[in-house]
Formats: structure tokens, C-alpha cells, sequence
DNA sequence: ACCATAGGCAAGCAGCGACTTGCCTATCAA
DNA sequence: TTGATAGGCAAGTCGCTGCTTGCCTATGGT
């Protein structure tokens, strides 16, 4: 659901995990845990995170590929992109000639 | 605080105002009772949807200006623009030449 | 002066959501 | 095959938040 990323984007540390896939994409799930606790310090459980991951997924703001026993997740801004133009008045400066 | 803005986001009630607001602005809370009401089918309390307002207006989603007894809100979408920048990847294809 | 309208404050309730803990499955290396 | 690594499932706790109800303040009309 489109709606769902409304709901995703509420929590302080789904941002967080957006910010590090911006920066890296293709992290696994233990590589978030650990940059996630060095780099930002929070004091997470692993599953705290793979709750996280689920919910962006369903956003679709992560994309999964899985490979062996590793799953890779990829950051997707696409549905970002309706949020905005969602409320964009018709006043807006370039659209009129 | 700009993280309220992703906060403020998340109820889809308060979307619907945003959405109100966004097709008619000035509006006072009276009217934006009657119209989510009448429009979108939503039962709620004027309290309710006074919250609501209370908490776009902390995330400078709404403005008000008072005049009288009345308090009229307008719809701000300036704080919009930064939640998709923060996480628009370097790789967009209209900033390389 | 009176009353109606527009809005605010505060307590209370109920449900959702974030987080943990414990245990289970699957893949790879030795 | 055994053990270690990567991840998943399910139940349970706890705090936040959306919503209501009741009462209060202030402005405007008559």
C-alpha cells in the first residue's frame, strides 16, 4: 500500500536505517545492527531492526534480494516521490508559463 | 522540530486535513469539521480534529493567523520539500551533466 | 446585559506500535 | 556431520497516541 509509507516514515529509527542504506546499499541485516550501534549508538535488538526492515518492505522503500543465506536490502526512493506532490499546490511557480 | 513533520504525517486523518486545506485554505476549525464530515464520511469530534490541527501546526505544516473570535489556518507546504531530499541519492540523473 | 458562536484545557479510556526474549530453520565451513 | 553464522516466528510487555467527554474562556450580535 502506498499508505503504508507514511506509517514507516514515522519511527526515528526507520529513518536511521534509510540514512544507511542511502549510504550503502546492499547491507545485510548484522551489517545495520553494527553500524547502527557504532555509528549512532542505539542500543537495539536484532530483531528490533528485522521488525524495521519489515516494515519498510512493505513500504517498498527497501528492496530484498536474497542470496544463500544472506538477504541484501536496497534502498528505494520511488514512493517517496508521491508523498510530496501530493499536497503541491496549482500555484506552483514552474508550472505556469 | 522538523522530525515532527514525518510524526504529523502519519495519521491519516490529518492527511485528509492537509488534503482540505490544500484545495481551500483559511479555513476555520468549524469548517473543517463540517467538511471532513461531510465530504469524507468521518465521524469525529471537534476536539479530535482540534488535536489534529494542534499537532500539523507544531510541525509548521499548517499556519494560523487570528482575526477575532476566528482562527484560521493555512496549508504550509514548505517542510515537505526536505523528507524527500534527505534520502535522494547522489546517482539522479539530472545533476550529472 | 444577554445569549450564541468559536475555540481551548484537562482528565480518562482504549488500541496500536516498538521492543524484548526465547526458540526454531537454513546455509556454509571445518 | 558438527558447529557457527544469518535470519525468522511468536508471544508478551509497556508506553504513546488518537479520541471522547465535560467544563471553561472569549468574541460578536441583538
Amino acid at each position: 500500500m502506498a499508505e503504508d509509507v507514511y506509517k514507516a516514515l514515522a519511527d526515528p529509527t526507520r529513518r536511521l536505517i534509510l540514512d544507511e542504506l542511502a549510504e550503502r546499499d546492499g547491507q545485510t541485516l548484522f551489517e545495520l545492527c553494527t553500524r547502527l550501534v557504532t555509528r549512532h549508538g542505539l542500543g537495539l535488538s536484532r530483531q528490533g531492526i528485522s521488525q524495521h526492515l519489515a516494515v519498510l518492505e512493505a513500504a517498498e522503500l527497501v528492496r530484498v534480494r536474497r542470496q544463500g543465506r544472506y538477504k541484501f536490502h536496497d534502498l528505494n526512493t520511488e514512493p517517496l516521490e508521491h508523498i510530496v506532490t501530493r499536497w503541491l499546490r496549482p500555484d506552483a511557480p514552474e508550472s505556469t508559463p
